[in-house]
DNA sequence: GTGAAAGCGCTAACAC
DNA sequence: GTGTTAGCGCTTTCAC
């Protein structure tokens, strides 16, 4: 491939001279420019980001680790990221972790010896792991994306939804359409997101004054449909049905939805469901549910990286962005003026 | 950051023996090589793949070109190619298109600066643009995936799915309920796939002997669920429906569906549908569909790229892998049985 | 306004 | 077995 070297040949100027022109660096006489634009058409040379990157110390490439790129909520929020991203002349790697912290720790040595310029991480359990330490010794910035760590250092940044209050927004809206006996179905306490959604829904009850039965909130492992479609399963086996489902995931949602279907129950009629995050196809079986703004939370976390990458630190105001949730009515739940 | 020049200070051994204990070079001594490993992790030292690419002129990177990663076919390709890419020690850079040949351009442009070692293309239309020609002439291997040019040069590599095979099972199985009146809604025939989806269609009619007509087959400029609704609305509107409708999309299905609720015509009681992908959700509106093995794709091409980006050509038999599909039987296609 | 040359961190050919 | 050194392609300082 043609190098800086081939243009200055070509051109008769120096590789300084060449390399001022690629960058823009606006000490080049007009007729060197142009000359020099010719040449490199010519011999059809194109920077080679590599050996910049090793003077530069700066590699355009970002990075957003993810559990499973399957799951809906992701591909939202990766598009925002991506869209900064372009807009900021910067690529993105996308890391699938798979739940696992062995695999996590790897993918960061490799984005570490990459020398990306910074990493979304929206994989965090609640419980620090050291993982991200590594990037912090190595001067690479981070922003956790929608899970965190239940403490964080002084530099250490977030993006995420306001889980408390969407929950409870979810609550309000349940008395509101004059339901009380309500069930909750909450995904893994290890996560940042699934505790707040939790503790959200309590709190939202007792504002409600609703009546929070123990039988009626349910922890599991997984937050994916088959979880929801056991839970619901025992549900109705228990035979002692709530009126309203409310889950901690649109996954978790599909699941109950399944299973409510198989053993015949009417949506909403004989019972209410509710989910959380309002993933793209919820619509289809008219899922009610909270928007968190995915791709909205990408694309902030985005800014803040690249802000970071080039900064090193942001103001304070911006340690912590929560997006406002926003409620998705649909006929999932049986509405008061329906009755 | 430490370099190997200070591990090289801390070992009193030269670069060139770091280097070898780094790259498992098995010509150093024992107690070499442990003084070495031990002084990497004093310094806390990671080998910069940067400056090893710039010497190499392999950077373990590769990179899709997707239109859209929030359409769900695409999540399970990449997860695919994630898992090959990973096991062989690769990175993948994400590039979302949005149907734009300028984007698709520049996204090549940046890839090929930042030398990345293959690229899958899954944007291809069906007539050729310039775009691929330029890592061509870069030497950059590169695999069509699922969508791919009509005309393809003796170099260039396909892995899809059978569109032809597939459209014509579900003809035949068509057939085989005693349905007869079928639409068929294809996508922009500007790709290969839509094109081939709808061949396969006219070809299966043809082989079950079932009549074409004009007036229900029905092309969009786009495929995705408004496309779906607007078809369906329009053949509600012109009183006159098939027994059956075969969308080239998942997504034109759900389109199709939502229309279909919104007039309370009953599935599949009074109206059979059937789609084409076997989306992720399609299942929770009981949608029958076909499966292309969308993550194994993604896994195959990842195979060709990373065997061509250290072969540089492949054997005649994997220019074009095309997998099986496979038929998706569900309750939205009124089964003969239930009759 | 332009050029010469050092150096980013690593690898590998060659010498010892 | 180990060290010296040139060079991957680029940027940038410092002369001129």
């Amino acid at each position: 491939m043609p190098t800086i070297k081939d243009v200055a040949l070509k051109s008769g100027y120096s590789t300084a001279t060449i390399s001022a022109v690629i960058n823009n660096v606006p000490i080049v006489s007009p007729k060197a420019k142009k000359k020099i634009l010719e040449a490199i058409e010519e011999v059809g040379y194109v920077p080679n980001a590599i050996a910049r990157s090793l003077k530069s110390a700066k590699t355009l490439s970002l990075a957003i680790l993810v559990h499973d790129i399957t799951n809906p909520f992701y591909p939202e929020v990766i598009s925002g990221l991506e869209e900064v991203a372009w807009a900021n002349d910067y690529e993105v790697f996308l890391c699938n972790i798979e739940n696992s912290l062995e695999r996590e720790s790897k993918y960061i040595d490799k984005l570490i010896e990459k020398c990306v310029d910074g990493v979304i991480i929206s994989t965090s359990r609640k419980q620090r792991n050291p993982n991200y330490d590594k990037l912090r010794k190595h001067n690479i910035p981070y922003v956790f994306l929608n899970r965190r760590p239940d403490e964080m250092y002084e530099d250490e940044y977030f993006v995420g939804a306001n889980n408390l209050l969407a929950a409870e927004l979810v609550v309000e809206f349940i008395k509101e359409q004059e339901l009380s006996k309500v069930a909750f179905i909450s995904g893994p306490q290890q996560y940042f997101t699934f505790k707040e959604r939790l503790e959200g829904f309590v709190r939202g009850m007792e504002k409600a004054s609703l009546t929070l039965y123990d039988k009626w909130v349910l922890t599991s492992e997984n937050y994916n449909e088959e979880a929801g479609y056991n839970h619901a399963k025992e549900l109705i086996r228990s035979g002692d049905l709530p009126e309203v489902i409310f889950c901690s995931s649109d996954l978790l949602a599909f699941g109950v939805y399944t299973a409510l279907k198989e053993e015949c129950k009417r949506i909403p009629d004989e019972i209410s469901l509710i989910g959380f995050d309002n993933d793209r196809f919820g619509h289809l079986i008219d899922l009610c549910s909270v928007d968190l703004q995915n791709r909205e939370l990408g694309r902030v976390a985005g800014q803040r990286l690249i802000e970071l990458s080039n900064t090193k630190e942001l103001d304070a105001n911006k340690k912590e962005s929560l997006l406002e949730p926003r409620l998705v009515i649909r006929n999932s739940c049986r509405l008061l003026r329906d009755k």
